[in-house]
Formats: structure tokens, C-alpha cells, sequence
RNA sequence: UGGGAUGUCGCCAAGUGGCUAAGGCACCAGGUUUUGAUCCUGGCAUUCGCAGGUUCGAGUCCUGCCAUCCCAGCCA
């Protein structure tokens, strides 16, 4: 059970009625994006449902660019969407397909449809259609050419493809019911004229058809089995069903819509996300704040983590904003279980053993996990000189404080306990430095059974390697940026934070730099190969839960 | 005002007329712990948008109302 992709939900249960039933024996599905823009978290949950569903199912997915305005295309993208579905771990074998291939079928169908008296070319201009439509609460107006002949059609169709008529002077509709209360029958439009060059058929059409009557005849034509896709296609429905059962088309694929993906505090629409990447607001597409995958990729998100989420999120028809809290936690569980451990100052406060000898070292020895021995351990220098965490050190402290305060003892993780005697200020009243002194007696541990509360993380100062840190909040103080009038209004100043002052032990330069490791006691970081400056840099994934932070807020 | 949909705990979400309304997140209280992490234990909807009705029995069926979302591209 825990092993699939989707829980059961309204869509498999339709799924399964229809294999009990006979009237399917192999689930075929399809994720359909347009290649105009950047997969984001929304899509992920399109995409986890479509391929995790053929996989539960033992069925097929295939990979559709629904390719039919040339306007907006482009080839890059495709290659982009491509490259975030593998990452995703979804693999579409052989079945690449484009809304384009089938052009040429589109076309006869058409020819199809007027020779049934069901389409006709409608020679009124985009704004007489549109007057003509009606509104929600006025019923369309029949076109004046709604009545044309079959041969007339046929003809005029016919030089629509040939290139007589001028972009925009003709369009081609389906004759279907003007005062329908579903504004997408009232004779919708079927082709447009547009002499545009098309990413995959080049210039060999100067008409395109549209999505609707496209969509569902590419899914027919794949023999997918169930055409899934979110709330606001519901009714299309209807539309797609007619075009279905009006053309030569022995199967009939069965649409069904479920809600889209929200995330409390972030944004999921092309547009928003292009004004953040086009007004500079963001590091490009893939900055590790964006709800893009390759953003999320960046950030060092695994994709495994992401399916979880998908699969917790659950799928049903109601309108929600998923809380940012599931995808952190998602995240954290993940990662706890396969994060190594390592020891990072993010803020460093240089502590000097006292009674540690000036010229000797020791290699300790660190577990890679506390649970799991399977990770292994390595090696940590130590030294008389170390580095500890600016916020393990408060001068004023009171009793639930168990770290770095004068005349209170710690343990350092994976060494020895210390005693904090003295604080060491520069001349704005700033601690620089701390001067503690050592058990030599108490490496390993349990020494003389002295309660030693808290255990902190350091790095020897001598050892340390100095990498820069990037911290990430929210990009968005409001938890639903998208309702707002505008959203950029809504941006949080303190998204980012760069760290230029941290420091590693030896260790993390040398181990792999692609797995996420956990800085004990801070955060999961990961390498960021993609804009490195003098320094390594390592992007925060998520923080780790922090409740002494709450309970100090708490306090106040 | 026409058409389509949705309303179960702060956020998701099971529930398909019959034992005490799953589970996750969040939150709260405690325990373990060389990460104030992890882990563990316990708490957290006398009630399912509201009002009626059917039934021995309703979150589940019926009626009416209310709220919210989507639709008037030659976009997808």
C-alpha cells in the first residue's frame, strides 16, 4: 500500500469501477503541458497523479505537449519540462507525443464535422463573435453565416488552410446551441488563422486548431483511458464530449476534473512568476525560493520528498490552500532519514580551551546518523581553538537555557564538556570570545555521571572551511499572495539571507556534494552548483524543527 | 441574474444509510535522547454549511436555503 504513488481517492475509485467492469483492462493517462513557461509545485501534483496512477494501475502515462498555439511556444520550454518530469522520477518511455502530430487528423475531422452540418466558417470579426456570444445572462445570437452549405464550408475551410483568407478574417465554429446556458457551446471555435511559425510543423499550417476540440481527439487518438485535469475544464466537459461523439471515433476517453494545488505563501501562476523573475525579485526560475521545480531542484528539495507530499496532499474536488507546515514536515521526515550528519557553525563565536595544550590535536570520530550505524561514522579534528554558534552563548541566561553562559558546563557534541568562564568583549560591548576550560576526563560521554543538559555543535577553528550559507524564508508575508491585488506588495524583504562567515568541518568538502546533509542542530543544506561565488555555496533546505524557539516565544 | 462545481476539527482528508466521525499537518501536555532534532505516549469534531423531512437508524437519502469557487479568448 505505502509503496504506491496516489491513495485512493474519487479517481481511482472511478478507475477501479471501470476495470471491474470491463470497460477498460489497461489504464492509459497523459500529463498535457503546454510548453510555454516553467513546471511548478502545481504541476507536480498533475504530474504525481497522472504517471503515479498509470503506475499504480500497471498502466501507461504518456508525455503530451499540447502544442496548438504557436504564439507562445517554445522548444526550450519542452526541453525544461522534460528535464523537471525525469527529476520528478516519471519516466514516459517511447510515448513523447505533440498535440501536433496530429494535426493532419485534426484537420480531416474537421472536414468531418461540416460534412455533418456540425461546424461552419464564420466570416464575422472577433468582436462580433464576441457581441454575438451573449453573456451569463443573454443568450447568443446566431451568425449570420451559421447557414452557409456543406460545400460552401468545405470550400471556404479548405482555403482557410490555403492561405487565402488574412489571420483573424475567417474562423471556423461548431454549430452547437447559441443559447446554451454553457457559454463553451455556443458555437465554439474550432480553427484560427494564424501565420505563425510552429515549433514542430514549422510553416506547413497557417490554421490552428484549438484546445478543445484538439484535446480531447489527441487523448482518443492515444487511447488514454481517463483524461484528468483540474476544476476549471469541468465545463469543457460537455464540449469535449460532442466533438467525441460527433466524429468517426470509436473510443472515448472520460475527463475528469480535480482541484489544483495551492500552497499557503507562495504564488503557482506563470504570469505572477514571471513578473518575480522579470522584475528582478528573484534569482532567475530556478531560485531556490521559487515554487518552480527546477526551483525546488536548486533549493535541494529531494524529489522523492516532493511525491510524498503530493501523495499526503491527497486528491478530491474541493478548492484548498494546502498549509506550507505538511510540505516542511514532508521534507524533514525525508530527510531525517537519509541526511548525513555534519557539524557547521552558521554564525561563529571562537572559543579557546584554556587548559587544552597549545600544539595538540585529536581526530574524533562523528556517527554519519544517530539511528541508522548503516551511514557510518568520519572523523572531526579538534583543537584548542574551536568555533561555536553565536546564539549558544548568552550572557544573561536564565535556567531552561542549558548552553554557554559563565560558569555553566556544556557537552560538545561528538567531545568533550566544557565550562564557559569568561566572555570576551570588543570595544562595542560585543562577545568575541569565550575562555573555557575542559574535562579531559569526560570525552565519550558519561564521565562522572554529571547531568550535563546541553550538547552543542563547534568546529576546530584551525580545521574549519569557510563556505557561504543561504538562508530562505518565505518569499511572501501573506499566506495567500495570489488574492491580493498586488501580490508584489506581499513580499517578504527577508526571503534571503547570506551568510558569508560560516564555517565546515574538513569532512563535508571532501563527501559528496549532491546528497543533503543536516548541519546538527540548524538546518539541511545542500550544494548549490549553480551560481557559486569565491566560496562554496550551500543552500538551507529546510530548517529543522526548532522548539526551543517556540518556547522562548512562548515566554514572551 | 444563466450554466457548472464545492462545503466533515485551524489546514488537508477518509467516510458510498447501521459498531464510540479514520489518518496526516498544526497545536497542547509528558517521556527517552551526546542534535532543545529524531523517537515514544497522551490530548485535540456529542458533530459533519444551515433549516426542515424520510427512516428503527442519516455526515451519508429528499426538499429548501446560505456561503465560496469557475465560465462571457480567434489562450491552455
Amino acid at each position: 500500500m505505502t509503496d504506491k504513488y496516489v491513495t485512493e481517492n474519487f479517481i481511482t475509485q472511478i478507475i477501479d469501477a471501470d476495470l471491474a467492469s470491463g470497460k477498460h483492462t489497461d489504464i492509459v493517462t497523459r500529463f498535457p503541458p503546454e510548453p510555454n513557461g516553467y513546471l511548478h509545485i502545481g504541476h507536480a501534483k498533475s504530474i504525481c497523479l497522472n504517471f503515479g496512477v498509470a503506475a499504480d494501475y500497471n498502466g501507461t502515462c504518456h508525455l503530451r505537449f499540447d502544442d496548438t498555439n504557436p504564439e507562445k511556444e517554445s522548444a526550450e520550454y519542452a526541453q525544461a519540462i522534460k528535464e523537471d518530469v525525469r527529476w520528478l522520477g516519471f519516466d514516459w518511455a517511447e510515448h513523447e507525443y505533440n498535440a501536433s502530430d496530429y494535426f493532419q487528423q485534426l484537420y480531416d475531422f474537421a472536414i468531418e464535422l461540416i460534412n455533418k452540418g456540425l461546424a461552419y466558417v464564420d466570416d464575422q470579426s472577433i468582436e462580433e463573435i464576441r457581441e454575438n456570444r451573449g453573456d451569463f445572462n443573454t443568450p447568443g445570437k446566431n451568425s449570420p453565416y451559421r447557414e452557409r452549405s456543406v460545400a460552401e464550408n468545405l470550400d471556404l475551410f479548405q482555403r482557410m488552410n490555403a492561405g487565402e483568407f488574412d489571420d483573424g478574417s475567417k474562423v471556423l465554429r461548431a454549430k452547437i446551441d447559441m443559447t446554451s446556458g454553457n457559454i463553451n457551446m455556443r458555437d465554439p471555435v474550432i480553427y484560427r488563422i494564424r501565420r505563425m511559425h510552429h515549433i514542430h510543423t514549422g510553416d506547413t499550417w497557417c490554421i490552428y486548431p484549438m484546445y478543445d476540440f484538439t484535446h480531447g481527439i489527441s487523448d482518443a487518438i492515444e487511447g488514454i483511458t481517463h483524461s484528468l485535469c483540474t476544476l476549471e475544464f469541468e465545463d469543457h466537459r460537455p464540449l469535449y464530449d460532442w466533438y467525441l461523439d460527433n466524429i468517426s471515433m470509436p473510443n472515448h476517453p472520460q475527463q475528469i476534473e480535480f482541484s489544483r494545488l495551492n500552497l499557503s505563501f507562495t504564488i503557482t501562476s506563470k504570469r505572477k512568476l514571471n513578473e518575480l523573475v522579470e522584475n528582478k525579485l528573484v534569482d532567475g526560475w530556478d531560485d531556490p525560493r521559487m515554487s518552480t521545480l527546477s526551483g525546488m531542484r536548486r533549493r535541494g528539495y529531494p524529489p522523492a520528498a516532493i511525491r510524498e507530499f503530493i501523495k499526503r496532499v491527497g486528491v478530491s474536488k474541493s478548492e484548498s490552500v494546502i498549509s506550507m507546515t505538511v510540505l516542511e514536515d514532508t521534507l524533514r521526515s525525508h530527510l531525517n532519514k537519509v541526511s548525513p550528519r555534519v557539524m557547521g557553525v552558521l554564525k561563529p563565536l571562537k572559543v579557546v580551551i584554556e587548559n587544552y595544550p597549545e600544539d595538540k590535536e585529536e581526530i574524533l570520530t562523528g556517527a554519519n546518523h544517530p539511528q541508522d550505524d548503516s551511514f557510518g561514522e568520519h572523523d572531526i579534528p579538534f583543537g584548542r581553538e574551536i568555533y561555536v554558534e553565536h546564539s549558544d552563548y548568552k550572557e544573561n541566561a536564565n535556567r531552561k537555557f542549558f548552553r554557554l553562559t559563565e560558569g555553566r558546563e556544556v557537552r560538545l557534541r561528538h567531545a568533550y564538556y566544557i565550562t564557559c568562564h569568561k566572555a570576551i568583549k570588543n570595544e562595542q560591548g560585543d562577545v568575541v570570545e569565550l575562555r573555557c576550560t575542559y574535562d579531559p576526563e569526560s570525552r565519550g560521554g558519561t564521565a562522572d555521571g554529571r547531568k550535563v543538559k546541553g550538547t552543542i555543535h563547534w568546529v576546530s577553528a584551525k580545521h574549519a572551511k569557510k563556505i557561504e550559507v543561504r538562508l530562505y524564508d518565505r518569499l511572501f508575508n501573506h499566506p495567500n499572495p495570489a488574492a491580493l491585488d498586488n501580490f508584489l506588495e506581499a513580499i517578504n524583504p527577508d526571503s534571503l539571507t547570506i551568510l558569508k562567515e560560516a564555517v565546515v568541518e574538513p569532512y563535508l568538502m571532501d563527501a559528496d556534494q549532491e546528497v543533503v546533509y543536516q548541519f546538527e542542530r540548524n538546518a539541511y543544506f545542500k550544494r548549490d552548483k549553480t551560481h557559486e561565488t569565491d566560496l562554496p555555496v550551500f543552500n538551507q533546505v529546510v530548517t529543522m524543527r526548532d522548539s526551543w524557539a517556540k518556547l522562548e516565544e512562548n515566554d514572551d
